[in-house]
This record gives structure tokens, C-alpha cells and sequence, in this order.
DNA sequence: CACAATTGAATTGCTCACAACTTAAATCGC
DNA sequence: GCGATTTAAGTTGTGAGCAATTCAATTGTG
């Protein structure tokens, strides 16, 4: 598999450069594009289940994870969520202001913020028990297919990630 | 260590309830997690060789399109991309202002606006030739693997465009 | 023909994502 | 110990996405 510093020689190598260079560039737009465009509709797909929680889907994120585990750091939920501090600051915000969560501080190291639930944040758990089924039904198709998905999607993120450049 | 990105089954998220209500919300939060990440990390990646053509991703998808149809409105322009009026217009008013694009009027219907490239337009798609040979180096992964990931993706899609409720 | 309904774009307001930068606190090297 | 470096979080600015609304042009219906 060739990696990026040798990729110019492949590519005009083989001339006829229209047909191949569009079929490369078909695939590979359809690829990226169908993933683009499935996980806006998915977003899209959400929403009427979350506003019934006042929620984003990324706030419903922070909530999966807080549900978990609490007095986790920014840090730590960033990297479960893949998001920065420039996202999950204002995000945080929001979700105090609204009375889920408290964003308080770490004793031991004054930089970290502790994230914790309010009662008001535990209680949401319940409330949102039925929107997994929900989606369940809204994005159809069989388990194995789901399965088949995630896995590809992980795979693809977990190389995106390795290939920072 | 628990972690959102990588776990099969055994990690559900939280075991002191209803066990199938649970591995069905763990299940289908992973998938729909799964799929928002590998698109947010997708995009992520686009960005150092969309760069070079002072292009952000929705930009290159218009152009992609743009670059196969011209004088397309924004509807169509819209139901190719899944995008509405409120996001493209801004967006094609930032390549107008680029001096990729021509926003003019239909003159059978003067609702209608009718999209086209200039010269820098189309001139800039030779530059973008080599862009999904260097994706497809990113993302990695068997040719079998990303038409499989494309075709889940694609039915994904469409099911949650007929659950419209 | 008139006028109600529909349609294509644009606008407004809100919330992500994220790069780039800042600030303050902790840690490292010597 | 102490300056240099690293790290955690926050800030700023830009560009999506999209719901809701507006407005004008077109179409449909009587």
C-alpha cells in the first residue's frame, strides 16, 4: 500500500488520466460523501427525540458518558468524544446553565475541571431509555448490518487518526 | 479502561438496568457514534490538502458537483448534496466571493438561481486531481472494505430520510 | 382573470467543530 | 529551587448545518 510521499509516480503512471483520475476520485468521493451525509441525517434523525430532552446530540454525548462515569476532566471527555476544549467548553456551559451538570474543580490539580451530574442530570437517564430504541427503528436494516457499519467506521477513524499529517 | 470508540458488546453502559433496553442503547449509540466521528475525523483530514485550494469541505463537495453539471440551481445543487438553502447560500456567496462561482438568475424563473463556474473555477479542478488518491491513502483499508462502508452508509441514509417524522 | 397555495432563495438565530491563540498551573531538567 | 517546557482549559474567529421564518415569483383553482 503506497503511502502518501510516493504517491505521484502511481497516479501518472497510468495515463489516460481523465477516466482514472475520475474513477479515484468517484469512489473516493462517494465514500467520504455517503459517510458525510449519513451522519447529518442521523444527526438530523435525533433531533425531534432530543428536543424532548432540550438536548443536542452532542450534549446527549456528554450525557452517555456522564452517565457512566462522573468527575471525569474535560480532557478525558474529549478524548472518549473526540472533541476539543473549544467545543466542549461552550458545550459544557450550556449543559450547566441548563442545571444537568456542574463544572467544578480538581483539588489536586487547579487546571482540571471535575464534571459531575446534577440530580437534575441523573434523572434525565430515565427519560432518554427509549430514544436508542427509537433510532433503532428509525435507521432500520439488521443487527449484522449495524455491526458491519460501526466497525467500518471505527476502523476508518482509528487510520484517520494514525495518519496525522 | 472504558472507552466509547472501541468496544464490541461486553461494554454496555450501564449494567443495573434492563439488560436488553441497555445492549440495544449501547449498540445503536455506537453505531451512530461511530459514524459521527469517522465524518467529523474524515473532514478533519480534508482539511491540510483542501487548504492548498482555499477550500473547506462543503466547498469542494459544491465544486465536485459544479465540476460535473454547471448551471444547476440550489435546489438541485441541494438535493444532490442533502443540504438546504440556508446552508449553501452563505456558503456559495464565500466561493462567489472566491471567484469560483457565478450566482446569476434563471430568466424563466426569476426565483431561480442559476450556479456556474468562471475560469478559476473550472481551472481549479486540475488542482484538486490528486486530492482522493491522498484521501484514499488516508482512510487506508481494502477497496472491498470502502464500497462495503459506502453501501451501509447509503442505505443508512435513505431509511432515515424515509423516516421522515 | 383573481387569488390562494406552492415553491426557490434568502435571512435569522442557535449550536456545533476546530484552528489558533491565551492563560494559568503543574512538571521537568539541571 | 527555578526557569523552561508542557499541559488543561478557555477564548476568538470562521464556517458549517439546520429549524423557522420571510419574501417574491410562479402555479393552481375557481
Amino acid at each position: 500500500m503506497p503511502t502518501l510521499e510516493s504517491q505521484p509516480q502511481t497516479h501518472s503512471a497510468d495515463m489516460d488520466e481523465n477516466t482514472n483520475t475520475d474513477n479515484a476520485l468517484c469512489l473516493e468521493h462517494q465514500v467520504c460523501f455517503s459517510l458525510y451525509s449519513a451522519a447529518n441525517a442521523m444527526v438530523r434523525a435525533y433531533r425531534p427525540l432530543l428536543d424532548k430532552l432540550d438536548l443536542t446530540y452532542p450534549q446527549y454525548l456528554v450525557m452517555l458518558v456522564l452517565w457512566e462515569e462522573q468527575g471525569i476532566s474535560v480532557k478525558t471527555l474529549g478524548d472518549k468524544l473526540f472533541l476539543d476544549s473549544g467545543t466542549l467548553t461552550p458545550l459544557l456551559k450550556r449543559l450547566e446553565s441548563k442545571g444537568l451538570v456542574r463544572r467544578g474543580r480538581s483539588e489536586l490539580d487547579e487546571r482540571v475541571r471535575v464534571l459531575d451530574l446534577t440530580p437534575e442530570g441523573v434523572a434525565l437517564k430515565s427519560q432518554a431509555s427509549g430514544i436508542p430504541h427509537l433510532m433503532r427503528c428509525k435507521v432500520g436494516g439488521e443487527l449484522s448490518e449495524l455491526k458491519a457499519l460501526k466497525q467500518l467506521c471505527d476502523k476508518a477513524l482509528k487510520q484517520l487518526h494514525a495518519s496525522i499529517d
